[in-house]
RNA sequence: GGGUGCUUAGCUCAGUCGGUAGAGCAUCGCCCUUACAAGGCGGGGGUCGACGGUUCGAGCCCGUCAGCACCCA
């Protein structure tokens, strides 16, 4: 075996193994088990918080595949409209084209070339990581069948009376100029201004104050341009009189009318607002009760149209926003302007200021109880049953409560724009005659047959395409072959787990369970595990413009300080930000980043992840796992040294030492707790757990107790150590199997037919499960002793500075019969483990020599000071000992002293505080009795 | 404005049933002892954000406040 632990060699030997013997597939007997993997987009390549997704995904599908489930992880990737065509024309516009100069047809071609290279290298990420996802069945969400999926679902939608199209204000991206969903607008606080004009009144109409004006506060200047009524609130007493009158509206040379309407705030600015019905939700809604009509005043690129006067067209919004304070300013109506903090919505791809606009759009109706023909609405047909299949514990959340935020954004649901105006992704259904009429169907053949149309009449295809959470919302039925129900559909349907996010429970995860209900009956998982976000060593964000991003193989594979500076800072949008992020770079990782390997990569991932807590990823973290990983690979050798053909009768009679029998016991427990664990989703106790097991139990104790027994001439118990040590690592690697897969297979080749185990391979070995039987208390009992025992005598040691090299002499005082017997059964454990020499018990009455000492209950455990040992540093440690025992006893003596304790407290408290005090007592005074002696010297 | 989560050792985090606070990393001392120096052995380090309440007893339950993060409007 090779001296340490290596893990390219080890990845490299089993990656390709697993796949290429198809044991990623479905194949056990028992039942389903399924995970959908949210399908990356492809956009480029995979980042932290998809492998720590993966990792938890893999270690889920290994295990119930390890436990003879009919196990299912279906891979894929999603082809994410807007995000997927916004990389592709930065490519271009790098290249000096643009998607306008290549026309659609050759645009669509360069997004499928883009398409196969960022798949194919999210795909190798994912093999990388040891992701027992089963390739044969990997699905892209433009797949063909996964289209045809896509159409049957608009076109069900459509025949239910659910989809409408509509003319409507949506949020418009005015740079990628498509309309974008409510969900894809982030709010953002800014410091903006809020201007005063003056509107005058017509009519020669006055305020209370005599003024022939009125000042109006906006935030928008150039947006009065497409004013049609300014609006006060009908119980202000300043404006109440004026409403029903007019102003003439600056600029613009229109008059408009006054409306009072409850929805103004009358603290804020001066009570009079603005009203634009094209340009703003609010003032739409508020058009819309006073039948104002709506003047469009910008074009797609939010410049000024042929709608303004003429001072104004082809103005960028910004621009025009400039003249219009400018020229109201010559006029002498600019009345004050304020500094004022106002929130803007951003379009989450383009990051721009996306402005309400209207235009025709596809939506989904999600709010209407009830159809006009009496059919029912989207709330009754595809909301509500969302809602209460969590209500109703169909659908289960962990952590629990995310199920709220669930429920209180379907509660508040708006109808979903699904039509977007771009060239990547699903053409929508739906064609047009002359006359503007629109036909749904699936394809053209269909419409004219549906509709009865000629076959010479022309139609045209809609140009829009399906916003993409339209297609990734049937993802857990179109990968399984939906609409035509196939045997996978039957069997992996719905699936067992959703792992995702919690930032796209609103964008992916209620609209699969509003879909999956809809189109199938039955929701698309049985419960939802939502993990929180990757973030950087500081609780920041990871993102490319921050430079804190770190590629998952960089970690695995190690990279340069040089190589790392250069990935960060190539191709930022803002170049300007190199130095600051090399700088930080250099200071975070000054050698660069030592390679971990997979498995360790995955571990760290599995021990961070607490429930309902963002992750900041921890390089050192890492570098411990990999130290596990190698601790384990060395365990390995070790037993491997001690049992590789060293016994020529290993079916003969073995006995089992309590060391044999401790880990045993301490096992099954280990087990039951894996499996707890893995129900609850506790990845991070589970990491603990059996680290904790395996370095400071089997490694640290159970080793080293099987040393002295293995140099030992009994072959019955040697053999049974052998036998021991061989089977218990041979479960501790199926236990870690699914958190790191690559060491456990590597070593499980080597250990599992010395454990008498066969199979090709760990990964469809039986997941250890707990034997109550073999648990032996009496054994755990006995190690513990002894390792309270050996304590005792290596912390003599060490505060006494005597060399590990010296063998001590060992008296022992007070012993009771138990532990007379225990020390003449583990004297050889003690023995080899602290280098002394066979402990002599002491005669009762027997004076011991002076001795440092250590005390384990009544038993004191003395080493002779005879020339070993410095007066000053034992009276120091007794003293520290008696200083800490002292204090505690003087704690709980007083809570003893407390009436109110022994009146209120159950009386097996009591009790553990008496025995508690009594031991403190008697330690108390075999320490002063003790420090007595040291001193008289 | 409404909501959620967080605040525990120098750092990153566990802490289940309310019963004397744990891990990893870092740190200090000794040790290259035949599985492992990516290691072994031993040690130090905490007013559990603040205040109040419930309780015999609170890191944990309740309330108020502060700070941080996120979500929604």
């Amino acid at each position: 075996m090779e001296k340490t632990f290596d893990p390219r060699a080890i990845e490299a030997r089993w990656r390709d193994t697993w796949e290429s013997s198809g044991w990623f597939a479905p194949q056990g007997s028992g039942a389903p088990y399924s995970i959908m993997i949210p399908p990356p987009n492809v956009t480029g390549t995979l980042h932290m918080g998809h492998a720590f997704q993966h990792t938890i995904m893999d270690a889920l599908t290994r295990y119930h595949r390890m436990r003879g489930d009919d196990t299912l992880w279906q891979p894929g990737t999603d082809h994410a409209g807007i995000a997927t065509q916004m990389v592709v024309e930065r490519n271009l516009k790098l290249q000096g084209s643009s998607r306008l100069d290549l026309g659609r047809e050759k645009f669509v071609e360069k997004v499928w070339e883009w398409k196969k290279y960022s798949g194919d290298t999210i795909e190798n990420q994912i093999r990388r990581m040891g992701s027992s996802v089963d390739w044969s069945r990997k699905a892209f969400t433009m797949d063909p069948g996964y289209s045809e999926a896509v159409i049957e679902h608009f076109v069900r939608l459509h025949e239910d009376g659910l989809i409408y199209r509509g003319k409507r204000l949506v949020n418009w991206d005015p740079v990628l100029q498509t309309a974008i969903s409510d969900l894809e607008v982030v709010q953002e606080e800014k410091d903006g201004k809020l201007w005063h004009f003056r509107y005058p009144l017509a009519g020669g109409a006055k305020t209370q104050d005599g003024l022939d004006y009125i000042v109006v506060a906006t935030t928008r200047p150039e947006t009065m341009l497409g004013d049609t009524a300014v609006a006060v609130h009908p119980e202000d007493e300043r404006y109440k009189h004026l409403i029903g009158g007019k102003v003439k509206l600056p600029l613009s040379d229109r008059e408009i009318p006054i409306v009072g309407d409850d929805y103004v705030d009358r603290e804020f600015g001066t009570g009079c607002v603005k009203i634009t019905p094209a340009h703003d939700f609010n003032d739409y809604a508020l058009g819309q009760r006073h039948k104002l009509p709506v003047i469009n005043i910008f074009t797609p690129t939010a410049a000024i149209n042929d709608e303004a006067p003429a001072a104004y067209r082809g103005l960028d919004r910004f621009e025009a926003r400039k003249r219009v304070v400018a020229d109201l300013e010559a006029q002498g109506l600019l009345a004050k302007i304020d500094d004022h903090k106002l929130k803007l919505p951003i379009g989450d791809r383009s990051g721009v200021v996306v402005e309400p606009y209207l235009t025709d759009q596809w939506f989904v109706d999600l709010t209407r109880k009830t159809l006009d023909d009496g059919r029912p609405g989207g709330r009754t047909a595809i909301t509500e049953p969302a809602i209460q299949a969590v209500e109703g514990g169909s659908i289960k959340f962990v952590p629990e409560n995310w199920s709220n935020t669930y429920f209180h954004w379907l509660r508040n649901i708006q109808d979903w724009c699904i039509s977007r105006q771009l060239w990547w992704g699903h053409r929508i259904p739906a064609w047009y005659d002359a006359d503007g009429n629109i036909y749904v169907a699936r394809n053209e053949a269909e419409v004219r047959s549906k509709y009865k149309l000629a076959a010479d009449l022309a139609l045209r295809q809609d140009e829009d395409v399906f916003d993409t959470w339209f297609s990734s919302d049937i993802w857990p039925l179109a990968t399984l072959g939906w609409p035509r129900e196939t045997p996978e559909l039957k069997k992996f349907y719905p699936s067992s787990v959703l792992v995702t996010g919690f930032d796209i429970i609103f964008f992916w995860v209620a609209r699969m369970v509003m879909m999956g209900l809809k189109l199938h009956g039955d929701v698309p998982f049985r419960e939802v595990y939502v993990h929180g976000l990757i973030r950087d060593s500081e609780g920041q964000k990871m993102s490319k413009s921050k430079g804190n991003v770190l590629d998952p193989l960089d970690l695995v594979d190690g990279i340069s300080l040089d190589e790392l500076l250069k990935k960060r800072t190539t191709g930022l949008m803002k170049p300007e930000t190199a130095p600051k992020i090399e700088k930080a770079t250099r200071k975070d990782y000054p050698a660069g980043i030592e390679a971990v390997g997979v498995d360790a990569l995955r571990y760290t991932f599995a021990s961070l992840a607490s429930p309902g807590r963002d992750i900041r990823f921890d390089f050192s973290r890492a570098a411990g796992y990999r130290n596990f990983c190698n601790k384990i690979w060395n365990a390995t050798s070790y037993v491997l040294m001690n049992c590789e053909e060293q016994d020529p009768n290993p079916d003969g009679q073995a006995w089992l030492s309590e060391a044999d029998r401790w880990i045993i016991s301490r096992l099954q427990k280990v087990e039951a707790e894996a499996a707890e664990h893995f129900k609850t989703y506790r990845f991070d106790l589970l990491s603990q757990t059996l680290y904790q097991f395996v370095w400071n139990e089997y490694c640290d104790w159970y080793l080293e107790l099987t040393k002295p027994t293995l140099r030992g001439d009994n072959d019955s118990a040697k053999r049974g150590t052998r036998r021991t040590l061989l089977r218990v690592l041979e479960t501790i690697l199926r236990l870690l199997h699914p958190l790191m897969p690559f060491v456990t297979e590597d070593l499980w080749q080597r250990v599992a037919p010395l454990a008498g185990k066969t199979g090709k391979t760990i990964m469809l070995q039986p997941y250890p499960t707990a034997q109550p039987e073999k648990i032996d208390e009496a054994a755990e009992a006995d190690v513990e002793w002894l390792k309270a025992f050996i304590l005792g005598v290596r912390q003599i040691r060490s505060g006494m500075d005597i060399s590990p090299k010296i063998t001590l002499p060992l008296l022992v005082q007070d012993a009771a019969t138990a532990d007379a017997e225990r020390i003449a059964r583990l004297a050889g454990s003690i023995m080899a483990l602290t280098n002394v020499q066979e402990p002599r018990l002491l005669a009762v009455g027997e004076e011991p020599p002076v001795s440092a000492t250590s005390l384990l209950g009544s038993m004191k455990i003395l080493v002779p000071m005879a020339g070993l040992i410095d007066k000053e540093a034992e009276l120091a440690r007794l003293r520290k000992k008696k200083a800490q025992t002292e204090s505690d006893l003087a704690k709980n003596l007083a809570r003893m002293g407390s009436e109110k304790f022994v009146n209120g407290a159950p009386p097996e408290v009591l009790e553990r505080e008496r025995t508690r005090i009594a031991q403190q007592q008697q330690e108390l005074a075999a320490l002063n009795e003790q420090i007595g002696k040291i001193e008289a010297l």
